[in-house]
DNA sequence: TAATAATGTTAGCAGCGTAAACATAGTATA
DNA sequence: TATACTATGTTTACGCTGCTAACATTATTA
């Protein structure tokens, strides 16, 4: 066993990771991340300064595996209609949220304050960029307000169905809510496209 | 000073309250509460079995204040639409969104199992038949799967708009994410009459 | 080769949630 | 009215937490 461990940042974030979609964020000790990459309490303190930033950290990660998931959604797809692509890019948002669901609360999270972490914020403004430009290619010349409008309704009603689909909500006690819900799961993909008007 | 202070659960209520929308939920400590409210550390263990249900209660009186809201926007306006109602209803939401933020935050976190706090679940649903009732009105005869669609589409929406309208970001560097932002924020209503289609 | 910087450990602080033991006050019953 | 019981407060203490300071070891560089 090497006293340097040559590699730690790194496993400490991967270490993050895992128990931050374990146990999620609110159940992770900077004690228990360090006993899963076998080093001292205190190890962590040589790479991060403090708790937040390992944090920060994995939310960055986050960001950046959503915006590879929406690349990839609509990547190499030539036979593809861009309204379709455009669809498949929703999917593959609300895919990443319910799969990723403990590390998708982290990054929304406030216990980090995204304007102290330049880096998280261009993280994630790399996912925002990728719903502008497939916006952009549906709607050709589209004004840069209108624009805006679309891109805050789509990410907007996303992020929102990200929460709502997650909940687990009682069937016998909570009717309404439960049968709207299970529409909603029926089918993704034509409940998108009514509610994007396409 | 009394030993029996004769009010207890409810003060501290009120001061978890107070604490909640002043620091934000995950600074929020037991101890602290007790201080604000002048007893011993230990105290509120007498009104409530853990930490989390206490916050859990300030979260159900989050839900109560929601729905007091959303009534209150629709309430008594005789000369006032239907889809006007709705629409104040939709602002209602935000409002309220933006001026508790912290709170509406607690509200919607995962540290709160929501299912182990049946009036919690209760008081949500309390705000969801608001919806789904003005939304009954606004399309009279509607199937109950496309009144379904509706509350979800709405309520993403404006859950989804929350988060984002609150986003502090930095203007030089995230340009089209501030733009639409603004455009948003310029006016709430136009955009909520367009995103809604009505 | 010697000084310095980087990166690890150990010890210890104050704050946290919570349980246990105890103190006091209000209520019900004899 | 006296006495038991219950409700509601306090004190003390335990283990866990984020974090700092002091120290140990290794890597780098003059």
């Amino acid at each position: 066993m090497k006293y340097h461990h040559g590699n730690l940042k790194e496993e400490l974030i991967l270490s993050a990771r895992r128990v931050c979609e374990l146990s999620g964020h609110d159940h992770m000790s900077l004690r228990s991340i360090a006993k899963e990459a076998n080093v001292s309490q205190t190890a962590p303190y040589r790479h991060f300064k403090t708790k937040e930033c390992l944090l920060a950290e994995v939310s960055k990660r986050g960001f950046e595996e959503l915006t590879e998931r929406l690349r990839l959604a609509i990547n190499n797809k030539d036979g593809v209609s861009t309204k379709d692509k455009f669809l498949e890019m929703g999917l593959a948002y609300l895919e990443f949220g319910l799969e990723k669901r403990k590390t998708y609360d982290l990054m929304h999270s406030p216990v980090i304050d995204k304007v102290e972490f330049p880096e998280l914020l261009d993280a994630a403004q790399g996912a925002f960029e990728e719903l502008v430009q497939i916006l952009k290619d549906l709607y050709p010349g589209i004004s840069e307000n209108s624009l805006g409008q679309k891109c805050i309704k789509f990410w907007a009603l996303m992020h929102g169905l990200v929460g709502l689909l997650d909940m687990k909500i009682d069937p016998e006690i909570d009717t309404n809510a439960s049968e709207a819900m299970s529409v909603v799961k029926k089918d993704y993909r034509s409940f998108l496209e009514e509610s994007l008007e396409l």
